[in-house]
DNA sequence: TACTGTTACGTGATAATATAACAATACCCA
DNA sequence: TGGGTATTGTTATATTATCACGTAACAGTA
């Protein structure tokens, strides 16, 4: 397996782990959620790698920092990121990764390299409603979506992965 | 959280099991696949409780019906009958599920109940396509879909879950 | 300020899930 | 029949996730 990269695509990375901060704190404040050290480190984290990361390997930066260094210590503050969507669990990879939209009232569609393990996050709101009839049909309540798409990015397909 | 029942309504359950059975010994014989008793028995595990198992659960059985007791026997059993749709994994809930319509090129929708562990299987064709265009807009060739949704079958939403 | 209910954190232990590696066996086909 | 391949069994271990309990921080009340 390839290294991952930190997107299928350049970007403008400088400022957006700080831009994605900055709105979590005003998410936070806003409602009146409390983003505690370990949270917004863990958040922090998340953004500056900016790629899917495994709970332990959280853990072992969060430790490095003076936190905890017990699995609880990450997987609770993985989990109070993903419930308020500044994060999300990758499940196919048992990893977790920053949202790169966060705000933005979203499904994400998440384009995972099978090569390199990179993980792409794709708007796809159209498919939403597809979802929703579906499981109407079933009465069945929707909460959350994930959809976990495989296959190879760019940059392996080009490699002949 | 309440026992998980069959789907999340009534069906002629009697035979269906059986037909996939037959139609997994049809496909394998058109594919020159080998559906080994371990791998047989697997899918007829899975069938005939007609509900998410994980590998464990599946590797108890198997060990009473005096296969190996080691965890690959169950996974790869398992693995062969993913790799060739007739069951799919169910990440949210690291755990397998024979394919409720077998044969259908389809790229299913499951169902996942937070209340009961229930997965029913829905088909959205539709999906698809939205999901080839996102992708194709990354420039990421799909190979495989998963799509799960998470919320309250009718019989939990009911039952005020 | 003291009291109280609630939420979050640290820690140790352990559960649950999954894979690596290798030996033994069964199958296929020339 | 023999040699290559796919499959299975088995041992060991890696990886991921949760439980349980005690303490600390916080919010609201009086």
């Amino acid at each position: 397996m390839r290294e991952p990269s930190p997107a299928f695509h350049d970007h403008d990375h400088a400022n957006c782990a700080e831009d994605a901060l900055a709105f979590a704190d005003e998410l936070a404040s806003r409602k009146g959620l409390r983003l505690t050290p370990v949270r917004r480190r863990t958040l922090e984290i998340l953004l500056t790698e900016h790629r899917a990361m495994g709970a332990y390997e959280v853990l072992d930066r969060l430790a490095a920092d003076g936190f905890g260094n017990q699995p609880p210590v990450a997987y609770r503050a993985l989990e109070f990121l993903v419930e308020h969507d500044l994060a999300h669990r990758i499940q196919r990879l048992n990893a977790f990764a920053a949202c790169t939209h966060p705000g933005d009232k979203h499904s994400p569609v998440f384009l995972i390299c099978r090569a390199c393990d990179t993980v792409a996050e794709a708007a796809a709101e159209v498919v939403l409603d597809a979802i929703d009839s579906a499981a109407e049909a079933h009465g069945f309540a929707v909460e959350r979506v994930n959809m976990e798409v495989l296959g190879l990015c760019p940059a392996c397909k080009e490699a002949g992965a």
